[in-house]
DNA sequence: CTGAAAGCGCTAACAG
DNA sequence: CTGTTAGCGCTTTCAG
């Protein structure tokens, strides 16, 4: 195996040296000679230095959990990509661990990060957790994203799910709507997102959603469920605002199914805009936001947080775009 | 920080002691009382052993790497899913990358991994590599998933393409097609595939396919290309075999965009099964094998791997599986 | 500008 | 059955 001793005999210097020289520490204190020979050295024997080596010694290990529920949300593609993106640049390897949901196995990912001694945490929390989670949480830094667990004052990046849930519930209401299910996913902000949703329809002179229904997970299935359980809560609802893009495709698949059409039926708004809003037979209006930015502010963060400079949270704001299935309804 | 030497103090043993009831080394070779004693301990004060230390001692991290092309191909959380269950129980750690289609990050990926000294790679290639990579390659434990590179000789989990190339294009000339195009990628065992559909065409007493395309990547928009491509190329096809099930939705997609019906106009079959041929307005025919499986199994052959156990290949037979957009077709 | 020496937390001979 | 000792590959004082 190649090591720095080795590398240090071949080039004639200390192992010192040739470890000075690779981490730049004490700039311009190793002579530009000796520097350069080490360098033709190392990239000759294509030596690289052994990361569980300096993490046991530097009590570093360049590496962070990414700890999410699932990964068939359809914007995990985009949000990972971001992390990736900014990781490689800080040259962070990324373990990955999911959650499935199920809270006990979150709180033991949390034990082993302790033990892998991981430089920090990126997570995006899932509707339950245990309780002793918080302690094991207080031990390492962690960033949160696109959730809010609320049980800890962790450092976040988010979305203003007040403004977004007020943009879906407003464009619904100027599209002649008065009858408007909502499917909630309590932990993804879920109270400022109604907060929104009720902004808009006070403005609008209305005291109340007409059916109102909670989803586990956010995902397509979850959205024909939800569906069904909406129109059993008042038949005579024109419109969804869904938790999701995912949801609300699935909402339009169960719509559809029952013979009703999208949107001169029921319009139907998502969440995320996510590729999955495109793909459909029907196009899904949306609140958009840049899931690859997510990503990339939430790595900036937790590089941050690992160097102990000062960080805020992030929140984006995100915008209503309009596509078929919310569009020509009641006004046609 | 917790160390074992602490937890020694603290049971008022040796450093060696704690360690052997930790790993169970020489069972039987501590005493019940002093192995309790330890564990109480250990348990009392929440510790776990640093998993970058052992890895320094023992030449072994417990980690090993993911290399994918994308997560966005609506398959990955079931492969992935699969992989991260069979990891679990053997306390396999995941770090993963993704290439983004970039084999010269591919490569430097490899090279990183090395230094990270991770006991495995679980590695699923993308059509195009650097000549390099061979050699990089060599020095790893290395398990190839769903692809074949054929750049070298590594122990493989993968699907038997040809016979899922003859059962989808046998079904399509089954309901009376005669002219078929084709889309293909070049990396997923094309050959194979291909081969599988020309035993289909010859059994049936066809020369040829009417059009034949090539695509990069397998995802929804290549889909929606390739479509157009091959109504260029013979505008009478009245079936297409996708290259997964993505492609599927992109073709199917874009044929409804143009006012073709599907199956009616022309039937189309995926590949793999994933949840988007469930999802969409026309349900995919495909041909499926189960994702979760496959990571299962690569997971398997990677402990095996790594323990120098004899490995042999995996490969599953897929089936078909009829749904909407392949049914009704010519026979109507 | 460079090197010698100590030690990160752990495990594996080797002795008792 | 248990402890002592050495050392994995690296970085970091400290001393030239």
């Amino acid at each position: 195996m190649l090591t720095l001793k080795k590398v240090a005999e071949l080039a004639g210097v200390s192992t010192t040296t040739v470890s000075r020289v690779l981490n730049n520490t004490y700039r311009n204190k190793v002579s530009e000679a000796t520097r350069q020979r080490v360098l033709r050295i190392v990239e000759e024997v294509g030596y690289r230095s052994s990361v569980p080596a300096r993490a046991l010694r530097q009590k570093r290990t360049y590496q962070y959990g990414l700890v999410i529920p699932s990964l068939a949300f359809s914007y995990m593609p985009e949000v990972v990509q971001g992390l990736q993106l900014v990781a490689a640049q800080y040259d962070y390897a990324c373990l990955l661990y999911i959650t499935q949901e199920d809270s006990s196995y979150e709180l033991e990912i949390f034990r082993v990060l302790n033990s892998l001694h991981v430089d920090g945490v990126v997570w995006m929390p899932q509707p339950h957790h245990e309780p002793n989670l918080v302690q094991a949480l207080s031990q390492k830094k962690v960033v949160e994203i696109l959730n809010r667990s609320g049980i800890a004052n962790l450092p976040s990046v988010t979305i203003d799910q007040e403004l977004g849930g007020y943009l879906a519930a407003k464009h619904l209401l100027d599209m002649g709507h008065r009858r408007i299910g909502a499917i909630l996913h309590p932990g993804i902000h879920w109270k400022q997102r109604f907060a929104g949703y009720h902004r808009a329809l006070r403005e609008a002179g209305q005291e109340n959603l007409s059916a109102l229904v909670y989803t586990d997970m956010v995902l397509w299935q979850n959205g024909i469920t939800a569906f069904h359980e909406l129109y059993q809560q008042d038949p005579g609802i024109t419109a969804i605002l869904a938790a999701s893009d995912d949801v609300a495709a699935g909402v339009i698949y169960a719509a559809r199914h029952q013979g009703l059409c999208v949107p001169d039926d029921v319009a139907v708004i998502g969440f995320g805009d996510n590729p999955i809003s495109r793909q459909g037979e029907v196009s899904i209006s949306t609140i958009r936001h840049s899931k690859r930015e997510v990503g990339e502010q939430a790595m900036r963060l937790l590089v941050a947080l690992i160097n102990n400079e000062e960080v805020k949270d992030i929140v984006f704001r995100p915008k209503l775009i309009v596509r078929q299935s919310s569009s020509n309804s009641l006004k046609k």
